[in-house]
DNA sequence: TTATACGATGAAAGCGCTGTCAACAACTGT
DNA sequence: ACAGTTGTTGACAGCGCTTTCATCGTATAA
């Protein structure tokens, strides 16, 4: 059993399973594909052929000779952000028992290693792409568009998809965040981020909007280097060495908002008293951080779960596109200890 | 009628290449695979027909008839972890430079899912397979070993390796962690964990050794669900209940660490003075949190690093392995505020 | 000059699988 | 009993590329 002495061990292929089940190599791959065409009894010496042979179909050749893949391909910012994980997970959880693959690349953050990814990508003929964000370099959308597969962009929303839309306004998001502190009484209301992404910048937008509308000064520190809870720590420390008078603060994220945390405690900064602090995202970790954390809330599992959803009947369907193009998943304002203390005045 | 989904414009493929440059396909293929093989008139021809035509090689067809996929599986138990991120990308500083794609696949710490994994992965052809833990399923090595590609077990030591090993001993890592506390003059260490995996059983297998060492009573508490911030503050404050003279901690990893430091803020309870806490892996936030975490630093980039550069040997060489197949990278403990105070005694 | 080596090129043969369609058996209703 | 139907199965022809291996012209040695 098991050999590892023989120089070259052959593969085995669907035609030893089929010689080895007395059928013919046709009959043996139909047990694999499509089982209701077959009769039980022939399927159940296929399958046991394939059993004892160890059997592996070859998805090279099943992909060439069929021109489906069966893989769904997924771009993402970053795979360690928190964000990601729900939403792979979710991406996994509907396109999985479907039968499909998931093909995972890593952008970065960066409009050209997107391109990149997307380019090699296409070159693994996935049956439909998921982006996050909708920030593509000309390039990419046109070969994206060239490809002709669905291509869903997900985590915001633009008036010119590329195919399909699925998000929410990450500038009302920012606007709410930022709202939510002013209307607790908070006059000098800081920003901080890592604007990395066109998101976080429309996060910002809505923040300068609050600020305008409440007639308060924009106070904004961030750094161009990728987000991390230490660097929120860093922020909190630039902004209240600019700007002591602040006494809320809008973090573009959570793990920023976990590190401005921090640091407060490290001052010795009360939180909320002397600083109400407020995320985005709302991490697993907001809820159970001390004090917690106030966050924005937003649909990431729904948006990759409907993305999914929709892919799939694109292709079990004649490739018809949904009537509804551009889809708002919104977003939850979530009121913690953070911000807690004043009630809201409105 | 075989293209890509809706019968959209046919695929340009290389004949079509050969013939707009008045060559055969296989001089075609030439100047793409080995330029040097086709004098340069050719060469020239075929490229500016390659260009205008626009032409992507199908990576399908070219690897089903080379039986070469360039190719590397990696098999990971989470995406999210911070401790995969860093080794993912070391996976990639050093394999995609090589002109090799790397593939993951997440096995969601389930040693069933992590079979069906390789199984998938198999049939994906990689030149080579990495994989974290130990742990794999008979079926799973069984087939690993048929493929007869190189296979590198990482993150902890085994004396049976399937193929290749790099690691660490996850038992003499938890065994410093606890022994950490002791040596600090703690009498009474608890242990939290989510032992999900084989590897966060031999830290406790270590704390184990430290408690008997030390003449000390073991008091641990652990649930089967997966780790997590929350998880930590949960199990903390169980610990605390079912054994209040507790006055340090040894948590399974640093998100367990982080949970119950904030369930210690949130009871009061001063971290170091009245628990000190010790986790594992040394993620990034651990050395920015208030206090700052102490932890067990593990070589996970250096692991996959290594890794990659055997492969890459091994692909390139004529398939030999390295004379040495288990290697240990060992582990450094990382002491900081959350068990300072006293001295160590040792 | 003739024999010989060599580099450049192309024809043919698959890689392992699936789509298509024809062949055939086992039914149905009249 | 017959044609008509339904359901199974297999032969065949590729999918787009690379790998032989044979061919050809030219440069080198004798």
């Amino acid at each position: 059993m098991g050999s590892l002495l023989n120089g070259k061990p052959r593969r085995i292929t669907l035609d030893d399973v089929a010689s080895r089940a007395n059928v013919s190599a046709v009959t043996a791959s139909r047990v694999l594909r499509k089982p209701e065409m077959v009769s039980a009894d022939l399927r159940i010496r296929v399958d046991r052929a394939v059993r004892q042979l160890g059997y592996v179909p070859n998805q090279l050749a099943s992909a060439l000779a069929s021109s489906r893949t069966g893989r769904i391909g997924v771009i993402v910012p970053s795979l360690t952000n928190g964000v990601f994980g729900d939403y792979l997970r979710a991406l996994h959880d509907v396109l999985v028992p479907a039968g499909l693959q998931v093909l995972v690349l890593n952008s970065h953050y960066l409009p050209g290693r997107e391109e990149k990814a997307i380019i090699t990508m296409l070159g693994q003929f996935p049956e439909a792409i998921i982006l996050a964000g909708i920030g593509q370099t000309a390039q990419a959308r046109k070969s994206l568009r060239q490809s002709g597969i669905p291509v869903i962009q997900t985590m915001e929303m633009t008036d010119k998809p590329i195919d399909i839309n699925i998000g929410l306004s990450q500038r009302d998001a920012g606007y709410a965040a930022a709202r939510h502190l002013f209307g607790l009484g908070h006059r000098h209301v800081g920003q901080i981020s890592a604007p990395q992404d066109s998101r976080s910048r429309k996060r910002v937008e809505g923040y300068l909007q609050a600020v305008e509308e409440f007639g308060a000064i924009p106070m904004m520190v961030s750094a161009e280097e990728p987000s991390s809870v230490p660097l929120g720590g860093t922020l909190l420390a630039e902004l209240v060495t600019r700007w002591p008078e602040v006494t809320g603060v809008f973090c573009g994220n959570d793990n920023l908002a976990l590190g401005a945390l921090f640091e407060c405690q490290r001052r010795r900064i009360n939180v909320p008293e002397e600083m109400a602090i407020i995320g985005f995202n709302d991490l697993e970790v907001a809820a159970c951080s001390y004090p917690s954390l106030s966050t924005i809330a937003i649909p990431r599992y729904e948006m990759a779960y409907c993305a999914a959803e929709i892919i799939l009947e694109i292709i079990r369907g004649q490739g018809n596109r949904p009537k509804n193009r551009q889809i708002d998943l919104g977003f939850r304002l979530i009121a913690r200890e953070s911000t807690a203390g004043l009630t809201e005045s409105f």
